[in-house]
DNA sequence: TATTGTTATACTCTATAACTATA
DNA sequence: TATAGTTATAGAGTATAACAATA
């Protein structure tokens, strides 16, 4: 998009129809804050999710796998992993399997506990993976890069603010 | 959850590992914003779903589909409905088809375009529909009341501007 | 020819739950 | 007993593509 794809259907880059609105004049500032976060996200995600797919035939779960275990050379546990992505462990076995297929990370047994292995990227993995993740930056970049300064500021620090409110609200789910 | 749930993992408000805490120090800024932004969208998101599964027996999208019509009696076309939430068509089909069997929304056939239908809630699906549309919204009420009011509001300018930015880079998509 | 809606299909992601092997 | 990971299953959600009817 920023780089090079032209909008198919420019349109008027305001007033078009998505989630928000829904919403009706008489509803409570909350819900409509909700509706516009989410429709933000859900066009930022399905862009995301559309560029990973054609361009390097994968998906954000196994995107964001990836992107955990770079930043942990030795290799991270799979309940470590479920913790930070959120879903439950035969999930991750389930993601697990793709990429080790493929070469990307691989299972490695440690002795102190034999229940359990690390998960860590291949050489492999990580060549193909930092090439995903410059993309992946550039088409972030792309999407939020226009906003000014000043809103970039007041969105990160709200979002860090909504983020401690809602964890705990939050129940286990592992 | 506010209204009556504990929390089960209470724990520390900050620090709970997420998808955030996969960037390193050298990561842009714009690649943080995005994790915050998805993780706050994911955790409020995941409440939602669970809370209409357990407490309606019904599922995001065919809340939405609900939602759209509540506002326009007359009803609306599958075309419309299909731009508004951003999904295909056949997606509509499915989701209506389901809505219909339980007697929630109705297809009605008009003179003036005979392919098309106009989809609209009958009188149970309204009152169905009101009474989740209340719970929903108190749930996030409970998920985003907490903010100041400071950060509601530049949370709500900076997505608007953010929406701006982001629609018209995507590819129209039916 | 283009559009509306339907159908069929395939795939990813997810939660749940039962299971094993360790601890 | 509890935990780490696996397996099986079922369902949600989605995209794609072929199709019929109509415009």
């Amino acid at each position: 998009m920023s780089h090079s794809m032209p909008p198919i259907a420019p349109g008027p880059a305001h007033n078009v129809p998505d989630l928000e609105s829904r919403a009706a004049p008489e509803d409570h500032q909350d819900l409509r804050l909700w509706l516009r976060m989410l429709t933000c996200c859900n066009l930022i995600e399905s862009e995301l999710r559309s560029r990973l797919r054609t361009e390097y035939e994968t998906t954000l779960p196994r995107f964001d796998l990836m992107a955990q275990l770079l930043r942990v050379p030795g290799g991270m546990k799979m309940s470590e992993l479920s913790r930070h992505m959120m879903v439950t462990n035969g999930n991750i076995t389930g993601i697990t399997d793709q990429l080790e297929k493929e070469g990307l990370v691989e299972r490695v047994k440690v002795a102190s506990d034999r229940r359990s292995s690390l998960i860590r990227l291949t050489t492999k993995g990580k060549r193909i993976f930092r090439k995903m993740a410059q993309s992946h930056e550039e088409w972030v970049r792309a999407m939020l890069g226009g906003l000014s300064e000043k809103s970039r500021n007041n969105l990160f620090e709200a979002l860090g603010e909504l983020k401690l409110l809602a964890q705990p609200q939050l129940s286990g789910r592992n």
